[in-house]
DNA sequence: TTGCTATTGATAATGCATTCTCAATAGCAA
DNA sequence: TTGCTATTGAGAATGCATTATCAATAGCAA
């Protein structure tokens, strides 16, 4: 990223915007509101030069494609609604360290969960 | 699986020698010890019917291709050694009821953790 | 044993996320 | 403004996990 485009604006536009982790799919369509014709590919590279430059991480979620999220060096996790779709950042932790199996070595951790989001709870 | 076949014998022998979740490779790879001619088709198409009969069930893990375990219907979650690649299951669970923000309803859970697993440890 | 047909092996085809290609476009330094 | 060249858009190409195809094989009932 060399250059100021105004494709690469509306994509970071769209992660301050939306604030939370959003698929390549979710980032093309918001910033085509900003800029209609703005491609896929174009998407793919800002995403990996906004990684390079450790503005964005990439979030994995089991059965889903790469979610990427503003990196802001908070330690958290995510929820996936199941009706939307969405990925949510849930903050806080729980003490995992327990279950680590005796001789083993613990590097990091992650904890999805699944269910509805309060957008998506059904009216009583 | 309408007729018993050598294939499907030596896949459901090496989910219970192995006891731990697998990928379709290593279930190909294992099996081949009995029989050498098996066909990755063939454990593909046997993983999809011991799944329908759910004597195994599906493990996601993010960025790795899907595993395959036993059904034993115990809660437990899941440790993916970054060494050699393999998955085990790790006993207990801790209280991730609190990380669901208000609003969510939360439906299911699940922890990966990440580290060297017992046979990877660097010797001392 | 025989004969029917479910199952297999080999390979082509599919679906998908992601990357590459290349001519056209548009930052930006001069 | 002009000119250089990084960036873009559109679509083709790739890599992968998984599924479909189909002739050959092998359970199993009679």
């Amino acid at each position: 990223m060399e250059r100021k485009t105004r494709q690469r604006d509306a994509i970071e536009k769209v992660f301050l915007r939306e604030g939370r982790p959003l698929s390549t799919l979710e980032v093309l369509l918001n910033a085509q509101e900003f800029l209609p014709t703005l491609s896929q590919a174009t998407v793919y590279r800002a995403l990996k030069s906004l990684l390079e430059e450790k503005w964005l991480t990439t979030v994995e979620v089991p059965g889903l494609p790469t979610f990427y999220e503003i990196d802001h060096h908070h330690h958290h996790h995510h929820f996936h609604c199941e009706t939307c779709s969405k990925i949510f950042e849930v903050e806080g932790c729980t003490a995992v360290d327990a279950l680590t199996p005796p001789g083993f070595t613990l590097h990091s951790h992650e904890i999805i969960l699944w269910g509805i989001c309060s957008g998506c709870q059904s009216p009583k």
